[in-house]
DNA sequence: GCAAAAACATTCCCGTGAGTATGTTTCTAC
DNA sequence: GTAGAAACATACTCACGGGAATGTTTTTGC
């Protein structure tokens, strides 16, 4: 049932029903990131919509559905971030900067997505899982790897115009990532934070980040 | 029951006894990183030991608590490495790329309790601990933020001696973490890759991360 | 060599939570 | 306005796994 990570069927769903899963799958990233996926029930999801498990079990055929769901949502976040700057006529450093950048902030805005994937990754549904999950799941994960192949991408191309100097791109890729993604296991969203935080936050990280690799 | 985290009481221990839990926290973590921290029962770390239940209880309270020991056990190979380190007389970049080398290379010959403890961190015990679980598992969170410490101690020592550019020692001290501890996440063990390998790897990586703190 | 304690194995209990079955209400189409 | 389907709520089932209870073997101290 439901749209198993944007498949969408032809089936008729009114605008209801999409705005209700929208809000399912929101809570479940926040009852994820607090409690961890197991740890985190159905009931409590619902509960954290002011519902019941009726109506979440309406709209997903399974819990683990819900957690491939919000995967997806999360790299729907990243690329939609980062896509757009591909097309820019800066040099790659710079260019790094921006991407790295706006991920940061990505991760920042929409820390329960980004931690529940942080969370499960490939662990979670060992097993447990249907083969039409782990399908789905066998399709995010590679919707990941070309996230990540559009830093490499730009690896390569400073590396080649000889703005940057990239000893293993697929290292560098890796450690771009790692600095990137740990922020969802330090950062707190905390009320007196101001925009402007997060974006001195995203641009010195990002600024370290690629400063390793610039070609002197 | 048990040495929790380290809490060696003066309960006779035999030799026996010592050996034995070391092989169940060894067995443990390499379920845990398997399955997660959840799905990996006490039955299958017992048959990971080619043994029971029985044994693993006999030793241990909980399974909370086995999860404290890999936890602690995965701090101490951290400490381990990078302690001695700090004492050397030499530039804090140079320092620094010895520490996060050292750091890299722990966790690719530690993986199953470094990815435990990045599996669960303090998200895992919630509730379902008892008080004195919870103030173990502060104390190791203190003893990881101790660590973290000694990284910040040579960044500052570097901003103050002019041999680094840091603008944030928090910041950059959270980028290089985040950096290091990536390599849990996709670093494989394959039987074909000799150490030199993982020397290049870490040696590489420590230099990219680095890198971009260097002074000019 | 013999208690007694440690180091296990075996068996059972019982709460928890995923998933289901079924009822009730609200919307939509005609 | 009235079927009928979508969108829920309520109540139930049932397997799984943590932990306890209990039995058995091995070690250790004297």
């Amino acid at each position: 049932m439901a749209l198993v990570a944007g498949e969408l069927d032809a089936r008729h769903v009114s605008r209801r029903g999409i705005e209700s899963q929208r809000k399912i799958i929101h809570a479940a990233a926040v009852c994820f990131m607090r409690h961890g996926l197991e740890k985190a029930t159905v009931d409590e999801i619902a509960q954290e919509l002011g519902s019941t498990k009726g109506r979440v079990y309406h709209h997903f055929a399974s819990k683990n559905e819900i957690y491939l769901e919000v995967y997806r949502q999360a790299m729907e976040y990243c690329f939609d971030a980062v896509l757009p700057l591909l097309d820019l006529d800066i040099p790659a450093p710079e260019k790094l900067v921006r991407m790295a950048t706006a991920h940061g902030h990505v991760m920042m805005d929409t820390l329960p997505f980004q931690r529940t994937i942080r969370l499960g990754v490939d662990v979670y549904l060992r097993g447990s899982a249907t083969e039409a999950e782990r399908k789905v799941l066998s399709g995010l994960i590679a919707m990941r790897n070309d996230y990540e192949a559009l830093y490499r991408t730009v690896l390569q191309e400073g590396q080649t115009a000889g703005t940057l100097s990239v000893p293993s791109v697929a290292l560098a890729g890796r450690m771009i990532m790692g600095a990137l993604n740990g922020l969802v296991d330090w950062y707190r969203v905390r009320p007196e934070q101001t925009r402007d935080d997060r974006d001195k936050i995203a641009a010195l990280l990002a600024e370290m980040i690629v400063g390793g690799l610039r070609a002197d």
